[in-house]
RNA sequence: GUCCCAGUAGCUCAGCUGGAUAGAGCAACAGCCUUCUAAGCUGUGGGUCGCAGGUUCGAAUCCUGCCUGGGACGCCA
């Protein structure tokens, strides 16, 4: 298990136990203890703030409270070196040393594994993204989403939960329908003919592709042919083709799904109907101008929804509320969906559905991935699928590398709102933070190739205690942090921290190159713990690049 | 008008459940390669944390109001 953990939990009982101990508070009166990290080394390796809490319960001074904790503290049994009572009352623990001595063995043991925990419990979680409507190209707003529902369901993993990814598929409804129509008039526009589109119909060159390619394949055709048997065909064609080219990206993005939902298949055997009567039943459904309506207002929304309209047809949302019955009823602990921003106002809606079809709200979770913008030449470009300018998926991972676009994305938080700037991204400088870490991995990739050709044993024994130097202390406990990081990232769905971990890691290990040499044939023994410990960071590095899905180079 | 997100260094952004002197990258400035990769390291300068109240031992963080930017408010999807 993993060191660091276990010996702050052992602080955290000791503490509790002497707080008991001085009478400063009873058991059920006791906070929860809290241990921090402090920013500033000077403040020990945890720091309390114990004292503080209990002011009030114990109504004493925080720095006395302080006082009595620490002489009634165990200092042996949780490994303290050194203890110090700091400003207001803070308590800051110096551990010793010993309790690193054990997180190289355990990370050369672990190796793929390590950063793994089973903090999840084997809960079973379910992550919907991208789902774009098979109608046009990924766009760099996508991208973010991709990157970021990825990331979020291996941390997701590496945390103990059961994780599944799924795309959603629009292939029923409107747009749809308006593919069909873009086709036919790109098609008819392959073979000459001055067609206009269709006001809705998409502009992207994806579609005059598939109209050229259709011409080729079997010329006029479809011209001749009575209209409704065309559409349907290019509603089926247009489908297949963006849909093979939307998971061909993804593929190629290093993101691959579990499952991919057809929306029609709601449709086969009644899932809609279904999920209508189990509204009704809850007395959640009513008529209106001739339409069905969704008392979505119970649960907290601003207005009613309409469920089936006048002409009799369904809303985006009846589909969708039995396609979220669908994944519920299939057992998932939890659902999460990754939206874009523009569609934060539909979460009300889809939460008084959940509630209203007798799940708890907290099942649901929406995270909203705030919008892209473009900047090309100093200037910021619209992204509109309708126009078909958006810059492509397949675009950026052309120019930019995928190493570089998913550890951008995935280093802003969701809710952030982010620039993109095509130029600095093009540029390939030392500008672009993934190949600091990068470098990182291939500078001790290089060293322990030395080592080998120096003949010192790459595998060899060695000896941790003799990693005394402030930046290998440093190094040894962000190693240690790394599971907690990858659990936090996951309970709270900010896969952003395992990119700030692994930057920071990679600071550490540079500045540990610059001030100490690894391979010193005068001092063998230290070389061998060296080598042990730069094996260590080598795992972590790749183990948090691989969660990022970005490559671990073993030379640049 | 209602709702959501954001507002932190010149720029792009971190800041965990409230904690000690608010951080990083880029940009600026000054140093470091006969020694394991200088895509690196070390140091310096740079801040009314949008504004005003409140909560308390303590607020960038929580609450209220306001300001600014973006987005959403369809029987579209």
């Amino acid at each position: 298990m993993n060191v660091l953990v276990q010996t702050e939990e052992t602080l955290k009982q000791e503490i509790a136990a002497a707080v008991i101990q001085a009478k400063l508070a009873t058991a059920e009166e006791l906070p929860a203890v809290i241990l921090e990290k402090p920013k500033d080394k000077a403040h020990g390796d945890f720091a309390s703030n114990i004292a503080m809490q209990l002011a009030r319960i114990a109504k004493k001074a925080p720095r006395q409270i302080a006082q009595d904790i620490v002489d009634h503290l165990d200092q042996t049994k949780a490994s303290i070196e050194k203890v110090e009572i700091a400003g207001p009352g803070f308590i800051n623990f110096f551990m010793k040393n010993d309790f690193l001595e054990s997180i190289i063995p355990t990370i050369l043991e672990a190796e793929s594994t390590y950063g793994q925990t089973n903090a999840g419990k084997g809960e079973k979680v379910q992550v919907e993204f991208v789902s774009v409507n098979p109608t046009g190209d990924l766009h760099l707003g996508h991208a973010r989403g991709a990157a970021f529902g990825d990331v979020l369901c291996n941390v997701y993993a590496a945390a103990g939960y059961d994780v599944e990814r799924e795309y959603y598929i629009n292939d029923a409804g409107n747009q749809i329908d308006n593919l069909a129509l873009s086709v036919e008039a790109r098609y008819l526009q392959a073979l000459g003919q001055e067609t206009p589109m269709p006001e809705d119909g998409y502009h992207g060159a994806d579609i005059i592709e598939i109209g050229k390619k259709l011409a080729e394949e079997v010329g006029d055709k479809w011209a001749k042919t009575n209209r409704e048997e065309r559409l349907a065909y290019f509603k089926e064609y247009g489908l297949k083709y963006e849909l093979g080219k939307i998971e061909e990206d993804l593929e190629a993005f290093r993101v691959k799904f579990d499952n991919w939902f057809s929306e029609r298949s709601l449709y086969n055997d009644d899932q809609i109907s279904k999920a209508l009567e189990k509204l009704q039943q809850g007395d959640y459904i009513y008529e209106k101008d001739g339409a069905t309506w969704f008392r979505t207002t119970a649960f907290d929304d601003d207005k009613d929804r309409v469920l089936i309209k006048q002409d009799g047809s369904y809303t985006y949302l009846t589909p969708d509320i039995a396609y979220h019955k669908n994944k519920l009823d299939r057992g998932f602990n939890k659902i999460i969906n990754v939206w874009g921003a523009d569609h934060h106002g539909y979460i009300p809606r889809m939460r008084a559905a959940i509630q209203a079809l007798g799940y708890s709200a907290d099942k649901f979770a929406v995270k909203i991935i705030q919008m892209v913008n473009l900047f090309e030449n100093g200037e910021k470009l619209r992204m509109s699928k309708r126009t078909g300018k958006a810059v492509a998926l397949r675009e950026l991972m052309d120019e930019v590398g995928i190493d570089a676009v998913r550890y951008y994305f995935v280093t802003r938080s969701n809710d952030s709102q982010l620039d993109f700037d095509m130029d600095l991204a093009r540029s390939q400088s030392n500008d672009n933070p993934v190949f600091y870490v990068q470098y990182a991995h291939a500078r001790i990739c290089t060293m322990l190739k030395q080592a080998e050709t120096k003949g010192f044993a790459v595998d060899g024994e060695f000896d941790t205690t003799l990693l005394n130097a402030e930046k290998e202390m440093d190094l040894l406990k962000k190693l240690g942090e790394f599971p907690q990081t990858v659990a936090d990232a996951a309970e709270k769905q900010t896969p952003h921290k395992v990119t700030q971990y692994v930057y920071d890691l990679a600071t550490l290990l540079h500045s540990f190159y610059n001030a100490e040499k690894v391979l010193d044939a005068d001092n063998k023994e230290l070389t061998q713990a060296r080598i042990a410990l730069m094996k260590a960071v080598r795992i972590t590095l790749q183990n948090a690049l691989d969660l990022i899905g970005v490559s671990a180079p073993e030379k640049m």
